[in-house]
Parts: C-alpha cells; structure tokens; sequence
DNA sequence: TCTGGGGTCCTAACACGT
DNA sequence: TCTGACGTGTTAGGACCC
C-alpha cells in the first residue's frame, strides 16, 4: 500500500505579506491583480480574516472590496511567493525525492520506501516549513493522491488529516462530490439536478451510467474516485506543452490600432519565454474574448517549429485577421503549443 | 461595473491518407 | 469510381486546476 503525503500551504499569498508586514497580522488582506480594488482583477488568495467576510479565491476584486472596504489590498508578488515556494519545496525533497510540485503551493510526496509513521513524517514537515519559512502548511496523509488532497483539505489551517482505506464510508462519502478533484461547478450542478449531492450518492450508481452521462473518460474517473480508487502515479518531472501570455484591457476596447499594439507586445513576451526556456513552438494561437464574455481562438500551424519574434507575429495576425471584430474587446492572448526542447 | 492569468486535458468535427 | 473503416493531425471550444 502506497502512502502519500498531500502538503498544501495555508493561505500561502497571504501569509507571506502577514509575514514580511507584521502590522498585517489579524487583519484581513487581500491579494490579488494589481492590488487596487478598483482595477479589474480577481482574489488570488485571502486570508483567514478576509475569508470571514465571505471573500475567497477567483472572486472579482471589486467585489471583495464592496464585501470588506478595511480590508488591506495588495497587488501579486510572484517573485517573492516563488522565491518562498523554492524553499519549501527543497525542504519537503529532503524527506523524498518522489514529490510532485502542485502550483507554487502544494506537493505531493510518497513516502512509501520510508520506514517511519507517516504522521511523524508530518509533523517533522511542518516544523521544517514553519522553521524555514515561519508558515504554516496543512497535510493530508493517505494511500493516494486523491484521498490526500482530501484530507489536507479536511482541518485548515494548520492541520494534519490522515485517511485510511476503512475511512472512506464514513469520511469520505457524507462529503460534496465537489470535494473531489475534478468536479468543478459545471459538473456540481450537472450531478445535482440527476439527484447526486455527495460522494457517496455518486458511488452508488453504475459505470455505465456515469459513462452515459459524461463520457468514456470523465465517467469511469468519477466511478473510481467516488470509491477512494486512484492509481495515478507521482509526475516528479514534466515539460511543459504550452507557453501563453494574456491580458485583459481596463476598459474594454472596439480601436483595431490599440488591439493590434497590445498583441504585438504579446507575442514578444511569449516569444521571449520560449527563447529564455529554450522551447520552439509550431501552432500559434489568437484568443479574443469580447465584452459579453464570449471567447474566440483561432489557430495556425506553421511547417516546422520556431521561436522567431516575425514567425510568431505573421501567424497570430493571420488568425486575427479571421475574427471578426464587431463588438468590443476584454481580452487578448497568445500562446504557442505543439513545443519542443531545442538542444 | 461581476468574472485574472497561467496552464492541462478532453471532446467533437473535419480533413486526409490508406 | 464509390463507400466505408480507421488512424492521425488540426482546429475550436469547454471544463477544470492553482
């Protein structure tokens, strides 16, 4: 039997500015966009006293600030999280070298080859986290990747949840099925108007039900995962298949000059990425959102892979060219898939 | 005046070659 | 020449994750 650790730092951006800001301490801070709540941005995380005025994560900024106009808005510092990030993240690779970096802010580690109770194993974690970074993380202890992220999940902040193969009638089943990785609100209220509120209402139907109404794929994950079944290995190492850049206006814009300006220097951040990560790229993707929110890409393939600034810019324009711009625009982005390593 | 930015994976439609 | 079946690549959209 496997056992997986699933670390998960508690309100992670948060709890860096309480860290490096003392005066922050007990008091609600918000960080997200570029910290002015009047600019259009999204939460990235609050912490536990933003969280008490009903702000979380993914809400519109101007909506946390109408929810708690006290609270402390502060723009994303990713330099810094990321700085943090590498710290914890080599301290947790002292314990295993099997870890899977989830984000700037969780990992996975198996622990299976080492012969200690898990939950010390755990404990000594968190005291080297807290040591390291004087942070605070949550850990969930169980026989996969799955039931890990659970049980971190289960006590926050600060805790540490262990669940076991006889834990998931009681524990797992009375739990929302959008506790479970991969439910996310569409197919919350999809289960729910077929009658299916829980994990253990979902583990009651048949495969082939669940295939019915989801597919192949999705359907007999969510068979296995409403039992605890997971299999899935730990990815120590992955390359990655896209490199993309996006930005969405202040105002929304309908000036063809100002969208073309703003692509352009786009396609020169995600032309710089390649180079810097020594990627080159062959399909070229537009992606136009409009006010109404309607979202449009358009892709080209190019004969061989590039990372050239002019090959990047022809392609992108000639997808452009085949959205029609009648309404205004939010949003534009780029992105370069179908990558490969340059040696 | 709600709804960021960086990604991955899946599906479906369609083109094309065998 | 017609009609499939199948495999593969491309394209567009959508769900989901942090």
């Amino acid at each position: 039997m496997r056992r997986i650790l699933h670390i998960d730092m508690d309100a992670f951006f948060a709890a860096i500015e309480q860290k490096r800001r003392p005066e922050l301490i007990g008091k609600p801070v918000v960080v997200g966009g570029s910290g002015d709540p009047a600019k259009r941005g999204v939460v990235s995380t609050a912490s536990y006293e933003a969280r008490r005025f009903g702000i979380h994560s993914a809400m519109p900024l101007i909506t946390a600030y109408r929810l708690c106009p006290d609270a402390v808005f502060l723009p994303v510092d990713y330099e810094e999280y990321s700085r943090v990030s590498e710290i914890i993240m080599s301290s947790l690779r002292d314990f295993s070298p099997v870890i899977e970096a989830v984000g700037i802010d969780e990992a996975f580690l198996d622990i299976s080859e080492i012969n200690k109770p898990p939950e010390e194993i755990a404990e000594e974690i968190k005291k080297r986290v807290k040591g390291a970074t004087g942070l605070t993380c949550s850990i969930g202890i169980a026989p996969n990747k799955l039931l890990a992220k659970i049980a971190s999940d289960m006590q926050k902040p600060d805790g540490l949840t262990i669940i076991t193969e006889n834990d998931i009638e009681t524990r797992i089943w009375p739990l929302a099925v959008r506790k479970l990785w991969g439910v996310g609100p569409k197919t919350e209220a999809y289960l729910k108007g077929i009658g299916i509120q829980t994990i253990g209402e979902l583990a009651s139907v048949s495969p082939d039900t669940l295939i019915g109404h989801f597919g192949e794929s999705h359907g007999s994950y969510l068979y296995k995962a409403s039992r605890g079944i997971d299999e899935s290995p730990l990815i120590t190492h992955w390359e990655p298949k896209s490199i993309s850049r996006e930005t969405t206006f202040q105002r929304d814009i309908n000036n063809f000059q100002i969208i073309a300006r703003n692509l352009i220097d786009i396609i020169r951040d995600v032309a710089d990425d390649l180079r810097q990560r020594g990627y080159k790229g062959r399909t070229v993707t537009v992606k136009i959102r409009f006010a109404d929110f309607k979202t449009y890409t358009r892709a080209k393939t190019l004969m061989k892979p590039t990372d050239s600034l002019n090959d990047i810019r022809w392609a992108a324009f000639q997808c452009l060219k085949r959205i029609e711009l009648k309404n205004k625009v939010r949003l534009i982005g780029v992105r370069v898939s179908g990558l490969e390593k340059e040696d």
